[in-house]
DNA sequence: GTCTATATTGCGATAGAC
DNA sequence: GTCTATCGCAATATAGAC
């Protein structure tokens, strides 16, 4: 049985949005990219807004479940800290679409937009944050690390390679596997920043 | 006498394309912004396309002459890389729409973007590149860092933080100083990362 | 150089047949 | 549910007076 007509246009409109945000996409692009009508897309969502709607929630379904994995884990700080960061590569490795619609809304974030990102990347930060008072607390991590500005700062080195792929690519040559090799790197430099060394 | 009416466009249209994106700013819109016609978009620039080509160009010049202070002094390769952080981190405080300008164009950069972008990024990104090679031979910086993947990884740090402050601001309070505090934390945390330590 | 008025295009949405 | 045809609108661009 082949997709019914919702999920064709879904499909085809989350590529298109990603690529190109929503108001350079035109319905009939959709309608043309999913093989459907343009009408369809009113009929089945209500419009184009509507089916962006339909779009994001399909995307962020998909950020709840990735993670749901890791914060039921219990290693030690660091560990926990690795492992999160390992989480959110692959989420963007499988699910490359993903953080190109959450940066369409980075700038101005609509109020639709707002609520549910509160939800799900609230929660993330706040795993983070309580990770590095742990660690500070039983000596795995530096004391003058202010945990909110250090989660930030992971936030960053992880998210924005994937965010810039398509400038860097005019800068480094990458194969299939540079972003676990970033990934590598990133980590092993994110954690030895924020390490208490013996010495201290 | 007051501005004439192509700098009043340009400087119109920088704060309404880095708050809304190309697509979606009309020429009218522009037009009243500036208290000119929208007719004289077209007669100075050839159209939308061309004024917005002015607006990237004019704010790129900023980025070119923030850099050039820094390329000519000649510190230790650790103390550079730091120098050019903040660099950066007083680039984006006192001209905070050219990285809103340059996020439009992340996922998918338009021909004008590319030709203006290409030039000013790259500079900065071979820049960085040779400081961290410098610092792996003369054994300031671990050898296991490669150069293209730790650049990344600093302009992940770095500019992260600006790009999505709409956002965290629903997680942090900042106030005035939160940019010069993070930038602190940020580049103490990467230098450590990078740094080779003594017992290695 | 600047204005008004308008030509032209392409969008999202819908009416109505099937 | 799906199609064709079309409406209504808003956008850019331009022609032509001043």
């Amino acid at each position: 049985m082949s997709k019914d007509t919702p999920a064709k246009l879904i499909d085809a409109a989350v590529i298109l949005f990603a690529k190109k945000g929503f108001s350079t996409v035109t319905i009939r692009e959709v309608a043309e990219a999913s093989s459907a009508n343009s009408a369809l897309i009113s009929y089945h969502f209500g419009g184009k807004e509507g089916l962006y709607r339909a779009v994001l929630e399909q995307q962020f379904a998909e950020v709840g479940r990735a993670l749901l994995s890791v914060s039921t884990q219990n290693e030690r700080p660091l560990d926990r800290i690795a492992t999160f960061a390992w989480a959110i590569i692959n989420l963007h490795q499988t699910n490359p679409y993903l953080l190109r619609l959450v940066n369409a809304e980075l700038s101005t974030p609509t109020p639709s937009f707002k609520e549910v990102v509160k939800l799900y990347i609230g929660r993330n930060f706040e795993f983070i944050c309580q990770a590095i008072r742990e660690g500070i607390e039983v000596g795995e991590i530096k004391k003058e690390i202010q945990p909110e500005y250090a989660a930030l700062a992971l936030a960053g080195i992880i998210n924005f390679y994937f965010l810039a792929k398509p400038l860097e690519q005019q800068f480094v040559t990458m194969n299939s596997d540079s972003d676990s090799e970033y990934g590598k790197q990133a980590i092993q430099i994110y954690l030895n920043g924020i390490r208490r060394n013996g010495s201290e």
